[in-house]
DNA sequence: GCCGTTTTCGGCCCGACTGTTTTCAGTCG
């Protein structure tokens, strides 16, 4: 085997195979290639391992969508830093075209004909020829079309990333009111990215149920922050609001409701293996119906009629990317993901004695109205002073209170002293050992030095872990969506450590981490290692984050059994205190 | 370019909407 010369990250060989396809598919390639490309893109992503560790073991083309010509591709790629086919693509196809496929309504098509009728090359020049009506005249266009680009690129500049799931779905929940309180309509459902709870959606999508579409088509385009109507059609509508998000609205007869939720609710691939089951039995599946060869329809007014009839059982949403549900419903092996109602326990909550915002009794309430039996009260340690973190004195000192609350509530909810230890820059703990000794519960977690080099942040995570004190790692990578990414942990390694010392690792509910993510949960679980689902809690609010962090266990396929405070009370102190 | 209860070649989903067109191509999800 070569040496490597460039060490890849499992996104940037995946962007790299995005920009193939954008490349490939102005070009004019057959779409079969560019979905090759696109598929094994999406594979990289969501892999779950780190793709050096599989390129050492010579195991590429196991990757599902990766066969011999892509993966001799990565080979080449981390052997040589370089890859040929792409430059010599490059050197074909102006590689500033594919921001051009970044404009809303232009494909690869028209970035095509503007290259090669105007010699355009990049998005500065296209904004240049549609200023100079010059895109007018050319074939398929019309001024319409020109000032659609135009308005396109403007929105460009406008918009960031993709919205986070914690904004997209409160504004959701408020559109689905709006809907819902029409006339006539029956049923109001999200539907898209946001159903199947991706921690960022690029926008909202709707599914109405009603006879006439009208007044629900109405609700939504007179909502008083819409600034732009995109499209107006009987069965569906797209609208943007002020706020930059983008909201998509389709109206189903209640007897076509169930195709058509399905339909809508994605992903994209996991929809096209449906379909591909349904013509295996003779049937034609959209949004609409299915289609029998004889050509007369089968109605589903439910979901789980569209499965049923495909031979499966409902698949959640959160599972439906064709990430292997699919298989595995067939096989009748899909798992029995956790929901909201199995966490019996918040291990990580702030008070403040640091920069919680509640008492250590409200919180204790707050918790308890919330159904919890398990209340880990966590705060900073003294290091993160941003944070107000605690001093041992001030720990020793919150011991008290704690038991004081204990005492007045009995029973009805049962309290931890715990502390977020801090994962000092060299990897030592913010405490001495006997301090995290006398504590029922200890998080250890990074919060500064995310950006050192891998093999430093990796050691002091791997230290942190072999503690014998350490029960938990919170947001194990420190990511913040959507702004920083996590810290470059050889993740693989941190795993196996987290395996071998029985540590737990955190998906952490708040919506701007959710970290661990739905992948890396996934691997965990596969790995066998103990996971928990936490809010971070600084206050009342924050507890209601926690179906965010459901929501992404969910979508790793983890189950009640593999999170630890979904296990009962007796079985979770029991864990804890065999820890010590 | 990938893949295999259709198996080493020949397949690889479906419809709405828009703007351009007089019947369709491009884009999107």
């Amino acid at each position: 085997m070569s040496d490597i010369t460039r060490r890849y990250s499992n996104q940037q060989l995946a962007d790299l195979f995005t920009r193939i396809a954008d490349l490939l598919e102005i070009k004019g390639e057959v779409v079969y290639k560019i979905l090759a490309y696109r598929k094994a893109a999406d594979s990289l992503t969501n892999l779950g391992r780190d793709v050096m560790d599989v390129w050492r073991e010579g195991k590429l083309t196991e990757i599902p969508g990766v066969g011999k010509a892509i993966a001799e591709k990565i080979d080449e790629l981390i052997t040589t830093g370089k890859l040929g086919f792409l430059q010599k693509l490059e050197s074909e196809v102006p590689p500033g075209l594919v921001d051009l496929l970044q404009v809303p309504d232009l494909g690869p098509k028209k970035a095509a004909l503007f290259w090669k009728q105007l010699g355009v090359t990049n998005l500065a020049e296209l904004e240049a020829a549609a200023r100079a009506g010059k895109l007018r005249d050319l074939p398929g266009m019309g001024e319409k079309s020109e000032a659609r680009i135009l308005a396109g690129i403007e929105a460009l500049s406008r918009r960031t990333t993709r919205t986070p799931l914690g904004k997209a779905w409160p504004f959701a929940q408020e559109l689905l009111k709006l809907i819902r309180e029409a006339q006539g309509v029956q049923a109001v459902e999200i539907a898209g990215s946001l159903r199947r709870m991706r921690a960022t959606v690029g926008d909202i999508d709707l599914l109405a149920a009603a006879a006439d579409s009208g007044p629900a088509m109405q609700a939504l385009l007179s909502h008083p922050q819409v600034t732009r109507v995109m499209s107006q059609g009987v069965a569906k509508a797209s609208v943007e609001f002020e706020n930059n998000l983008r909201a998509q609205l389709w109206v189903h007869p209640p007897e076509r409701f169930g195709t058509a939720l399905q339909y809508a609710t994605g992903s994209k691939d996991h929809n096209v293996r449906l379909r591909e089951l349904a013509l295996k039995r003779g049937l034609s599946l959209s949004d609409q119906a299915f289609l029998r060869e004889d050509g007369s329809e089968l109605l589903c007014a439910k979901e789980e009629e569209v499965y049923q009839t495909l031979g499966l059982p409902w698949i959640p949403p959160e599972l439906r990317e064709d990430h292997g549900e699919i298989q595995a419903a067939l096989a009748g092996e899909l798992p029995q993901v956790i929901s909201v109602e199995d966490i019996l326990a918040d291990l990580h909550t702030h008070s403040t004695w640091s920069d919680g915002k509640l008492s250590i009794r409200e919180m204790a309430k707050a918790a308890r109205a919330r159904g919890l039996k398990i209340l880990a009260i966590t705060d900073h340690s003294a290091s993160l002073g941003v944070a107000g973190g605690l001093s041992v004195d001030e720990i020793q000192a919150q011991r008290a209170e704690i038991d004081a609350v204990q005492s007045e509530l009995g029973d009805s909810i049962r309290l931890l002293q715990g502390c977020e230890v801090e994962i000092r820059s060299d990897g030592a703990l913010d405490f001495p050992d006997e301090v995290l000794a006398s504590l029922d519960i200890v998080i250890a977690a990074l919060h500064s030095g995310l950006r050192q080099p891998r093999q430093q942040v990796t050691e002091r995570m791997l230290s942190a872990i072999r503690n014998p004190h350490v029960d938990i790692i919170a947001h194990p990578t420190g990511r913040m969506i959507p702004n920083r990414e996590g810290a470059d942990l050889d993740i693989e390694a941190v795993f196996r450590a987290a395996a071998e010392r029985g540590v737990a690792l955190e998906i952490n509910a708040h919506p701007s981490r959710l970290d661990l993510d739905d992948v890396l949960a996934r691997r965990a679980v596969q790995l066998g290692i103990p996971l928990t689902i936490n809010t971070d809690a600084h206050s009342e609010y924050d507890f209601d984050m926690l179906p965010f962090g459901v929501a992404t266990a969910r979508r790793g396929w983890v189950r009640a059994a593999d999170v630890i405070n979904a296990w009962g009370t007796d079985q979770l102190l029991g864990w804890l205190s065999r820890r010590g």
